[in-house]
DNA sequence: CGTAGCAAGGATAGCCTTGCTACGGTGCCCTATT
């Protein structure tokens, strides 16, 4: 990076730009993609705003929630000499939103900041072509392959987005970044042999804890036991929103200042909990997984799970919520394998074929129908047309355009052949699915070092046992690392190496332990295989 | 997939089992009422 462009980033913004910045800033600067796998805290925000210092038309930033557009927006006005960032959403006044779209076409703006969902608009597409953009960040990238599919499928229309606004180079940012998830955001927002950059996820200052139970009373009474004994702020995840109430009652019975959190309150007691918490005028947060992006407190002490996350991915993003000021801190997942069985049902987002068929047959084979007159024509709630129709889409079968859904052209012309084609998607994706929640199943379970599962699970690899998780505490993990020794064969089928199998196609190799090998394939999803079998049945091609 | 909550049924005084049903997370956006 040139000197100058350092001098100003110190200037305007004060930053001293570490050496994974800087790269991907170049990177960027030179017009290739990038997607960036950093820690929260650790700058990447940094990354889009001093790209903008140098570059001379737009930097549109996509972020997931409104919230956070604001505080990025006001966290860069702070700076003076920072050039002037509007966000564009549904909460704005009118003439705020028409202010802002004027100041963008006076060039008077740099970076603009929306969610995925205004992109889907062709008159934001065409103001923003218009005004010309020269970088488009995607935040909190991960989106794109865990709400994508069903939740919020404008990040799927990312892509097609970029196109439409001339192609400008795209960085994703995101401090989740699993092997399988890196490669969905890459493909999803089709970039371009980008610059992959994966910066410190190990943190060794977190004690890594697993209990076990059987039953449901006495793993609730050690979480509130837990929860009441620890000292400093902590974060308790529970998995249904009547559990944040639960827990929170039961924890200022205690004499803690509990605090519930979850998507099915009030906006304002919501920002109440954030501020509270942040001002660490709270002992505990109860929350749903809705808690989470956007916060960066550093002085969490522990991380309670009273309930599993869906996936890995999850746990590991929500444990890092602790310690980040490199203190000790602890994450303790409490943990029943029951309680796999809620995020077993919530990955299971196959629609009845009844459903797909009704969906496509109320698309017109010619023309296009509003998405919000799916429900009605083709007699369905609007959840399930949606999930029928997300389906479709993303079978390819159909294709959202700006002026609705319609046929893709050579697509299925059957209601039948096109219900066929979309289940087969569907149930290739749930597969997947379930076997994120199996990974998340092992790392209950093992017996090795839960550190070195983590870092593993992340394509990191840790030599020895870390000596700061229970495992290594009871002394299995050593065990289980002695035994490995043995019979390993590490070289054969090194991490990250791609390889083929006769019929699962694709794949990624994620670890190997003791005796068996770990791959992660597209079609579906983590697999374990015997490293005898492997050998005499030659199971994986190295390609 | 697992469980809370309820009603019905059974054995026997206030209780237990069995079986069914409903429910469970994440957030944009835009429109119609308060």
């Amino acid at each position: 990076m040139e000197t100058a462009l350092r001098t100003r980033a110190a200037d305007v913004f004060g930053w001293d730009l570490r050496d994974a910045q800087v790269a991907v800033i170049d990177a960027v600067l030179s017009g290739r993609d990038a997607l960036a796998l950093m820690p929260t805290g650790s700058g990447k925000s940094a990354i889009y705003q001093v790209a903008g210092l140098a570059l001379d038309g737009l930097v549109v930033v996509v972020s997931p929630l409104v919230a956070l557009q604001e505080d990025q927006v006001v966290g860069l006005q702070r700076h003076e000499d920072a050039p002037r960032a509007v966000a564009v959403n549904a909460t704005k006044r009118v003439a705020e939103v028409d202010e802002a779209w004027d100041a963008v076409a006076a060039g008077d703006v740099r970076y603009v900041f929306l969610a995925p969902e205004q992109l889907a608009k062709d008159d934001v597409v065409e103001r923003l072509a218009d005004a010309g953009v020269s970088l488009l960040a995607v935040d909190e990238a991960h989106c794109v392959s865990s709400w994508g599919h069903d939740f919020r499928p404008a990040y799927l229309a990312l892509g097609e987005a970029a196109e439409r606004l001339g192609r400008p180079p795209i960085v994703a940012l995101t401090a989740t970044g699993s092997a399988p998830v890196r490669e969905d955001v890459v493909e999803r927002l089709g970039m371009r042999d980008p610059l992959v950059l994966s910066a410190g996820f190990d943190r060794p200052g977190i004690r890594i804890e697993v209990e076990r139970y059987g039953d449901a009373d006495q793993k609730r009474d050690a979480v509130i036991e837990q929860a009441a004994a620890a000292t400093g702020t902590g974060i308790v995840y529970v998995a249904t929103r009547k559990e944040t109430e639960e827990y929170a009652d039961a924890l200022r019975a205690r004499g803690k200042d509990a605090r519930p959190y979850h998507a099915g309150m009030r906006v304002k007691e919501r920002e109440s909990v954030l501020h509270a918490f942040h001002d660490g005028d709270v002992d505990v947060v109860v929350a749903t997984s809705a808690f989470g992006m956007g916060i960066d407190k550093p002085d969490v002490r522990f991380v309670l799970h009273a309930d599993i996350a869906e996936s890995v991915d999850a746990h590991y993003q929500e444990i890092g919520r602790a310690g980040r000021d490199g203190a000790p801190a602890t994450a303790t997942l409490h943990y029943r394998s029951e309680d796999l069985g809620l995020r077993r049902f919530f990955a299971t987002g196959t629609p009845k074929p009844a459903s797909l068929r009704a969906v496509f047959d109320a698309v017109p084979a010619e023309g296009t129908i509003a998405r919000s007159a799916l429900p009605d024509a083709s007699g369905l709630s609007s959840r399930t047309a949606g999930r029928a129709v997300n389906t479709l889409i993303e079978a390819g079968v159909l294709e959202d355009g700006s002026e609705g859904v319609a046929r893709v052209a050579g697509g299925p012309t059957t209601a039948a052949a096109a219900a066929k084609a979309a289940t087969e998607r569907a149930e290739q994706r749930e597969e997947v699915e379930q076997s994120r929640i199996a990974m998340m199943r092992r790392f209950a379970e093992t017996l090795g070092c839960r550190r070195q599962f983590l870092l593993a699970y992340f394509g990191d690899e840790l030599a020895e046992p870390c000596g700061n998780c229970d495992t290594c505490t009871s002394g299995t993990a050593y065990d289980e690392a002695a035994h490995g020794a043995d019979g390993a064969n590490d070289d054969a089928w090194p991490p990250e190496s791609a390889v083929q199998h006769a019929q699962w196609g694709h794949g990624i190799v994620m670890s190997t332990e003791d005796d068996r090998v770990t791959v992660f394939f597209e079609s579906a999803g983590y697999k374990t295989l015997a490293l005898a079998d492997v050998e005499e049945r030659h199971l994986l091609e190295r390609v």
